[in-house]
RNA sequence: GGAAGAGUGGCAGAGCUGGUUGAUUGCACCGGUCUUGAAAACCGGCGUACCUGAGAGGGUACCGGGGGUUCGAAUCCCUCCUCUUCCGCCA
């Protein structure tokens, strides 16, 4: 939620941002209706305390008046109070309604992009920030798809995964299961390795947590819902692992706060069709290990690329082709203010998949989950929030299936065998 | 799931027969005096948000969340949440 002293403030960055990631002109009309409510609501809550002043001045003097036994001139306040509380009653509702057609509006208004972002409106409008300029792995004549393989050598069954669930829930199975449990270690050891506290986190969250990460009211339909309980099975572990600083003061000295955690993530993914969700393109549940970090505002930019660094070294000792992506206006998401999408290349699909997106969300998390820090002038500010996924199972799977298949079997990479146990797939 | 008790400022812990209580006190923390330095002692400061003001300052709200009674509530009532203990169930 972008804050309300930058919509009053940095009108001009805030409409030339809003028009890179391609709102409406609706849209951009609420700003100016935000402005002129927030004034409103401003003159409503003088007025209001104001009359509240009054009451609570008149209250003590009744007190002092039955204490003093002059009963009937307290009376003569008592009706005077009635009567201005009458008033108060209007003002709280109008206040009221102010900040309820605020936060409607405002809770509407997309992240503002850093001033790097490309304009564009969609994934061809993409800066490559880093190709691959190497050799793609020879893969002989006609390299199998990742979901030939796992059936080849009984890695995975999508048939079970609908006889349990229903399609995009897989079922790993022998060395895909291990394969899985590897990745999963390697990639916790190699956060660990890089200063990232680990984290075992609620797989399901409460309506506040899933409001404070921006899941609600944006991605509702994407998230499982327990309607007895009001709960959401997490999309992403950045929900549960960022909202462990809602509503917390930082000292500046406690920068910078890195967490790490592997979850499942469960998404609806309501809408989604075709080869996009064939194989291991697209699932309702699949493993990831997320990375977080909340910074002073400062250095969130710095963070931001020592996290990209971070994803690249993994993918580099998994040997698999790769490239990062800036992300242009209309294609990242409602929170971010930057974001880096990794992909790797599957060479059997001739497509690129997205393994990793790192972004920094600036204040725009931080402002609706109260996530702030004491300054050296002693006054509160909102702390930058910015996560990635280090990284996203199930398309490391494909396209490790698929990169590294030979004539023998699938080679593992050296970094991750010993977590393996064993070196080849055949 | 049933019964009883409890939730107060960073922590500990008063207040809870309603009225100068944003809240006694201790610890922690920050500044100062003293000291060669430190400790101790003493003095002072020490919550968050919002409104207002150039500023100094003034005001409002908040004692788990929400609602109610009252001229006035941390204090009374209702409801929800959480914790503790006992019972039941159970990996």
């Amino acid at each position: 939620m972008i804050e309300i002293s930058i919509i009053r403030e940095e009108k001009e960055r805030l409409i030339a941002g809003l028009k890179k990631k391609n709102v409406s002109d609706q849209q951009l009309a609420s700003v100016d209706n935000i402005i002129l409510e927030d004034d409103k609501r401003k003159a409503t809550q003088t007025n209001l305390d104001n009359l509240l002043f009054k009451i609570n001045t008149i209250s003590d003097e009744i007190g002092g008046l039955f204490k003093a036994g002059k009963a009937q001139e307290a009376n003569d306040l008592k009706a005077q109070v009635a009567t201005l509380k009458e008033e108060t009653k209007v003002l709280e509702q109008s206040l009221k309604e102010s900040k309820d057609l605020i936060e409607e509006w405002i809770i509407q208004l997309p992240n503002i992009p850093h001033h790097s972002v490309p304009v564009g409106f969609k994934a061809e409008d993409n800066e490559v920030f880093k190709a691959w300029n190497e050799d793609m792995p020879d893969l002989g004549e006609n390299p199998l798809p990742h979901w030939e393989l796992a059936e080849k050598f009984n890695l995975i069954s999508f048939k079970d995964g609908v006889k349990l669930t229903g399609a995009g829930f897989p079922v790993y199975k022998g060395k895909g299961a291990r394969l899985q449990r590897a990745l999963i270690n390697f990639f916790l050891d190699e956060a660990t390795t890089a200063g990232y506290q680990e984290i075992q986190p609620p797989l399901v969250v409460n309506k506040e947590s899933a409001l404070a990460t921006g899941q609600l009211p944006d991605k509702e339909g994407q998230m499982y819902h327990c309607e007895k309980d009001d709960f959401y099975l997490i999309p992403t572990a950045e929900v549960p692992l960022t909202n462990l600083y809602r509503d917390v003061i930082l000292n500046k000295s406690d920068f910078p706060i890195k967490l790490t955690g592997y979850t499942p993530c469960f998404r609806r993914e309501a809408g989604s069709y075709g080869s996009d969700v064939k194989g291991l393109n697209r699932l309702h549940q699949f493993d990831k290990i997320e990375i977080v970090q909340m910074q002073h505002p400062d250095h969130s930019y710095d963070t931001l690329m020592d996290m990209v660094t971070h994803v690249e070294s993994l993918l580099n000792k998994l040997e698999l082709p790769y490239r990062i992506l800036r992300l242009c206006g209309g294609d990242m998401s409602f929170n971010s203010a930057l974001t880096f999408d990794f992909e790797t290349y599957s060479a059997a699909q001739g497509r690129w998949l997205e393994v990793s997106s790192v972004s920094n969300f600036e204040t725009f998390q931080s402002n609706r989950m109260k996530l702030r820090f004491r300054d050296e002038d002693g006054k509160t500010k909102l702390a930058h929030t910015l996560n990635g996924s280090a990284l996203a199972l199930a398309r490391i799977v494909a396209t490790l299936l698929e990169n590294h298949q030979t004539p023998e079997g699938i080679k593992i990479p050296n970094a991750l065998q010993p977590y393996t146990g064993f070196a080849i797939i055949n």
